[in-house]
DNA sequence: TTTT
DNA sequence: TTTT
C-alpha cells in the first residue's frame, strides 16, 4: 500500500538503564522503557489526576544504539520518534503473544536527548558532562545544504549519504 | 511527569467494516483496524518486499464515533492521530496479558478521511455522497481566526470554546 | 477540502521573553521567538557546522497564553505543536509582504515546557518552583480514561466536553 | 542546539504542475505549492466556512525530486514531511526580504502520493496508471529488518545506505 | 535572540 | 493555485 504512514512520537523518560543486545552477526539492538504522562484535574472532585504510560522501544539502527549505550541512562528525558510495530512470539505453552514495539529503524527514525543529563537518582553521574550531546538522526552527517534560489552547491562536496556513515556520527 | 508526550500518527487502510459498542451509560467506542505497509527493494535479491502491519484503534470520543460509525467502511483510507496505550487484561487461565492500541480520545485526536470513498469493494456506499465530507477534530467548530498582529478580533464574534472551558484548565 | 493536514512540530528554545498584546476584545495573544538548530559534521572538513532556525510562534488559545504569561522565560525549552499560517501584510510603502507563523489555535495546538526553568540567565525564576508543571493541551481537562474492552466506564464521572460541544461538530 | 526538532507534516492538494530546476552542478530542486484548508461551522451564523492555506515546499533531495518530476501533479494529494526554513533575499529595492518554506532535505523527510491520480481535472494523466504507486522516505530502500527478539539478521546482506542509493528508489 |  |  504506496501512501502508507506509520510514526510514533514521544517525549518521556527512560525508566531504566538501556539493555543492549548483539544479534548473531554482532549488529546492536537497544531496548529501552520510556514513560509518558498525562495529568489533569478531575471533573467533579477538582483533584489532581496523573496517568503513567510505559512504552517499549527497540533501536535497531547501529549509529542510534550508539547514542544509547554511550549516553542514555535511568531518568533520561528523550525525544525519539519510530514506528508501531506489533511482534508475534510464543510463551512458554505454546501460545501465541502479541507485543507492540516503538521501533527506531532507517527511515524517520529520530532519538535526541532532551536533557544534558541522562542519570536517574543515583551515582550514576560520574562527572561526564556531556555537553554538546546527541541530537542524533538516523543515517550519517545531516548537511543543511542550500538555500531556495541562492543554488544549493555547499552539498556538492559530497553525497550525505555513504558507507562509512557510521564513522562520523553527527556530534 | 511535565514534558511529556505521546503521539501515534497513521495513514493507512481500515481492514473491516468498524465495530461500535456502547458504554453502560451509553457512550460509543469504535474498533478500527488499520494496515500500513512499507515497500522496499531488497538489495540483495532486488525482489520488491512489502510489510504490512495492523494497528488497533480504539475512538473514545464521541464525534469521532459518529463519524466512524456513517462514513469509515471497510477500505477506506484514514489519516489518524492519537496516543499509544497499553491494556492489561486477563485471558481465559487468568494470565495477565497485554494489549496496546492506538487510542483517540480527548485533546490531539484526530480522524480524517483520506478519500471520499470509505466503501470496501463491496456494495456498502448506498449513494450517499458525502460531500464536505468529515474532517473531524476532537473539540467543537474550528474558527481560523484572527492575523498575527493586525488585531485578531476577527474571532470576537463567538468563541469556539463554550466559555466555561477556560474555567477548568487542566493544571 | 476535507482530508487536509497542517502540523508543525518543534522543540527549541526560547528567544526572548515573550511579549503578550491584547485584542481590542481583551483576549491575549502570545508572541515567541523559538530557535531550533541542527548540527552536523562537514563531510570534507571534518568540521563541526550548526545551523539555527528561528521561528515566530503566535498563541491565540487563552489557556495556552496564560501559561505562556507564567511560565515561558528567555531560554526555556519547549515543545509546541501548531499549524503553519501566513499572514500578508502592508509595509510602509504599500507593498504586500508576507510572514508566515506557527500558529497555536484551538485543536491539535500544545505548548508543553521541557525543562523545570523557563528563566534565561537572569534574575527571573523568583524562586517559584512549578513542580509538576504545565503540560498544556489547547481545552480543558483531559480524562485518561477507560480501557477498551472492558467497558470504559472510568470516564462517566464526568465528560471532558461540556455537552453542547457536540452540538456544533464542523462538518 | 541538542535536543532540537523541527517537523511539519502536511496533508494537503498540490496547486499547479511542480517546477523544476536545476543547481549548476546539476542537482535537481523541485517547488511545489501545497494547500491545506480547515472549514468549521460558524458559532453564530451557523455558515460552513473554509479557510484555505498555502505553503511553499522545496524538494532538495534527488530522490524525491524524481518522485516529484514523475508523479506529481496539480491536484495530487500528498503527504509530505519536512522542515521549516526561513530564507532571506532581497527585493528589488535591495530591501531584505523573508520567505518561509517547507523544506524536504536529508533526514526525515518524507513526500508520500495519497492518491493515485496525481492529475489536476485536465488532460494530464494520459493513461499511466501507476498502481502501488510511489510512497517515498528520503534515503534508499527500506529494510523492514527483524522482528524484536528474533535476531534481526534479515538486514545483514547490505547496508541499507549505499552510494548508488538513486538506483534503487522503492518502488 | 536561544541552546549545546 | 488545490481540493471538498
Amino acid at each position: 500500500m504506496a501512501g502508507s504512514v506509520n510514526k510514533v512520537i514521544l517525549i518521556g523518560n527512560v525508566g531504566a538503564d538501556p539493555e543492549i543486545r548483539r544479534t548473531q552477526d554482532g549488529r546492536p539492538i537497544a531496548n529501552l522503557r520510556i514513560a509518558t504522562s498525562e495529568t489533569w484535574r478531575d471533573r467533579n472532585s477538582g483533584e489532581r489526576k496523573e496517568k503513567t504510560e510505559w512504552h517499549n522501544v527497540v533501536v535497531f539502527n547501529e549509529g542510534l544504539c550508539k547514542v544509547v549505550e554511550q549516553y542514555v541512562k535511568k531518568g533520561a528525558k528523550l525525544y525519539i520518534e519510530g514506528a508501531l510495530q506489533t511482534r508475534k512470539w510464543q510463551d512458554q505453552t505454546g501460545n501465541d503473544r502479541y507485543s507492540t514495539e516503538v521501533v527506531l529503524q532507517g527511515f524517520n527514525s529520530t532519538l535526541t536527548m532532551l536533557d544534558g543529563r541522562g542519570e536517574g537518582g543515583g551515582d550514576r553521574r560520574g562527572g561526564n558532562d556531556f555537553g554538546g550531546a546527541p541530537n542524533y538522526d538516523d543515517y550519517g552527517s545531516r548537511p543543511s545544504s542550500g538555500g531556495g534560489s541562492s543554488g544549493g552547491s555547499s552539498r556538492s562536496g559530497g553525497s550525505p549519504l555513504s558507507r562509512d556513515m557510521d564513522d562520523d556520527i553527527p556530534f
